[in-house]
DNA sequence: CGTCCGCTTGACGGAGGTCAATTTGGGTGG
DNA sequence: CCACCCAAATTGACCTCCGTCAAGCGGACG
């Protein structure tokens, strides 16, 4: 019995559509860990010598400017795949936004494993694509939107992403803090808060206990959120 | 004889480190183009049937919003590869800015070869993992960085990529418009003029004819594009 | 030589940033 | 169980960077 069989972000992932004997072999080389909130599981410019996949909690990834500016890149959740680099080195920073269970898979091991299963090499290609695809979106949000569409378009990928992991979409699950939705949307706390605010006004969304948003109109969300 | 043994950028791309017989395969299913400036390769939503190959001249990719804003989420040089879709469609337009060659994959055709060829599925994931480090950097750009940063970064990326290229990085040439530059720095013309303008009457660059832009002081303009 | 388009420059305004003061709420110890 | 504490969130007042609108300017091309 390795771990795997219990996984339930099984199919999200890599790992999906491996036969035994690959899901064996990879099982071979991983290790399972925990974190608590907050804590950093590799730095920018840190030796690349480990991949990950989430199993449980968020993590968020993100670049700093020297003078502390910070842009997180992405959000990670359950089944989503994190550690490639380009050359030798992490681009950024990885961090727990809450407790988080992880996948390690060595470097090279991996590397090795990939050459050997064209089709885990094929997977992960396809999920890179997908990440890239998220990064054009992103890059529009960023560039082109204003503030209150970059919440709407926050609080709909929340919510989708939600859902392609079978969970509810409304309510969505907000574990993030002001400062940390602020950082992915180029925008300030400040902002993020008055936004929400006037959401919550015009009664577009409400806020309920436990970091949940309830989006009360699905429709004006996303209208709102492509500025139409 | 195929065209890719003439091919300048094929160091560069998915068709480096090819063996002379998977070339062979390669160049079996491709086929080359040319399109003037201003052209649509295709467009956000077509079906993708085609992956494309950067021979030279420049290409922009962009997205758009409902009302017209725009954000150009790359510019395509030489050896760059473009047309990947998670989906059926494309989720973007592709347009030339200057005169361009291309050489032309079909996507069914190309899909078997990769398959085929382990070597350049490897390859391909390779240069996509690239592409998503860049995407990154441009997220931390649109998100955090002030207009005189942004255009400094610009200044610099395009003189790597000529570097890359091994053309001179020093005048670097400036292919796209102001309106294009500004579509891809989340800014408009009127500030990209402006912060040209701000750059030149400081000296960190002066502007030469045929869209080259001397850069006077590599140093300090590295420092200007961190903020540091 | 006129027209057009892209670039530049100027004047002005507003979305969102900055700084600061409260308020809220989750965690902790008495 | 409650009082306290502190970080996070909210709200307000003010300001700035960059967007908007508008007017030249100059090179390309018919």
């Amino acid at each position: 019995m390795h771990p795997c069989s219990a996984c339930t972000v099984r199919t999200l992932t890599v790992c999906a559509a491996l036969e035994a004997e690959e899901l064996r072999r990879l099982a071979e080389i991983l290790q399972t860990t925990r974190f608590d909130a907050g804590h950093t599981v590799f730095g920018e410019g840190d030796p690349a010598e480990t991949l990950y996949n989430v199993t449980s909690g968020t993590v968020k990834v993100y670049k700093l400017l020297p003078d502390g500016r910070r842009q997180i890149t992405g959000f990670l959740l359950p089944g989503d795949f994190f550690g490639l680099s380009v050359n030798d080195s992490y681009a950024y920073t990885a961090e727990t936004v809450t407790p988080v269970s992880l996948c390690r898979f060595p470097r090279r091991r991996m590397e090795a494993l990939l050459d050997e299963f064209p089709k885990m090499q094929r997977r992960l290609f396809s999920m890179a694509s997908n990440e890239l695809a998220a990064a054009q979106d992103q890059m529009l949000l960023l560039g082109r939107k204003t503030a209150k569409e970059k919440i709407c378009s926050f609080l709909l990928l929340l919510s989708q992403r939600a859902s392609r992991r079978g969970h509810k979409t409304n309510p969505v699950h907000v574990p993030m803090s002001r400062a940390d939705i602020a950082d992915y949307l180029g925008l300030t706390t400040e902002t993020v808060s008055r936004t929400f605010t006037q959401l919550k006004t015009s009664r577009v969304i409400s806020l309920l206990e436990g970091n949940k948003v309830q989006i009360q109109d699905m429709d004006d969300l996303l209208d709102l959120a492509e500025g139409a």
